[in-house]
DNA sequence: CACCATAATGTATGATTATGCAGAGATATG
DNA sequence: CATATCTCTGCATAATCATACATTATGGTG
């Protein structure tokens, strides 16, 4: 990688850190007040490298645990404290209860995490149904989803 | 919100959390199978609700945390790594030395963690210099740094 | 230095995403 | 019930981003 490229990441990086910016056009003109003189076309290509994405406050380096893969578990803990009203135990089962149209997102995020106590969910408009392959199984995920109330 | 958006939304994540999906356009399309029929601007405006963000690989959560900034440490870790080549303590001060054109990186990400026992940096080429207020202060960041190698 | 291989970049343009506006339902209020 | 507000959505289109292709640097080798 020529200097000149780590150079400008670089600055980059350095404007980034300040004010929100919305576009890679406003990017580039804000890098040719420091004396880069870039297009958008690189630009693009640059904050892939950077894996900076955009968001609706200007661009966030991608944290390294979500560039991962399913580090989704915050998705699964907003979503119980968002939609989670009732945890009802059932032999090998759990029965979540939610408000109507809720149960989709939990289970969504619930199938993402892959727990291999999990063996399926089934999702209503207004009701969860987790499987486990055991009581003990259930005690574990029922556990470990009411932590994710705190 | 409706019972309709939600339920929408909620198969949204069920549908990312799969294999990687390009485009809005391609969401709308696999939603389509699931008997979600809507438009991309209104998964364009699903998305930002749920703090989806496109990457590389799809459309991933924006981990809370890297919402907030805090979580820059990453990208200071990586510019490090990628880099430093070596640590020189002098009285307050530190200077880093880089390959040409290394030290942009490495002075933008430590700026942009605010650490409170970092007075100011100094970025040339190859060399960074951080002053401190106090030897002390020098020796934190100092350790901070080295173990950021790790 | 001459030459090849590779990386970096710009141009032009296609692909993708965001948004102003208007209409269709909801929900609240008198 | 009639009216006033909201929320949600699609449509059309503007704004933004990504990329195929061609060109120009940059390094490494003999």
């Amino acid at each position: 990688m020529g200097a000149h490229k780590r150079f400008r990441q670089g600055q980059i990086l350095k404007v980034l850190a300040g004010p929100p910016v919305a576009s890679q056009d406003e990017l580039r003109r804000q890098l040719v007040h420091l004396g880069v003189r870039v297009t958008q076309a690189t630009l693009s290509r640059d904050l892939r490298e950077l894996r900076l994405v955009k968001t609706a406050e200007g661009y966030r380096p991608l944290s390294a645990a979500a560039a991962d893969e399913t580090s989704s578990v915050p998705a699964l803990a907003r979503a119980l404290k968002e939609f989670l009203l009732d945890v009802r135990p059932a032999q090998n089962m759990l029965v979540l209860k939610t408000p109507p149209g809720g149960s989709q997102p939990i289970a969504a995020a619930l199938d993402a995490e892959r727990w291999k106590e999990v063996a399926g969910t089934l999702a209503g408009d207004d009701t969860v149904l987790i499987v486990t392959p055991s009581r003990t199984a259930r005690a574990v995920v029922q556990k470990r989803i009411e932590e994710m109330l705190g």
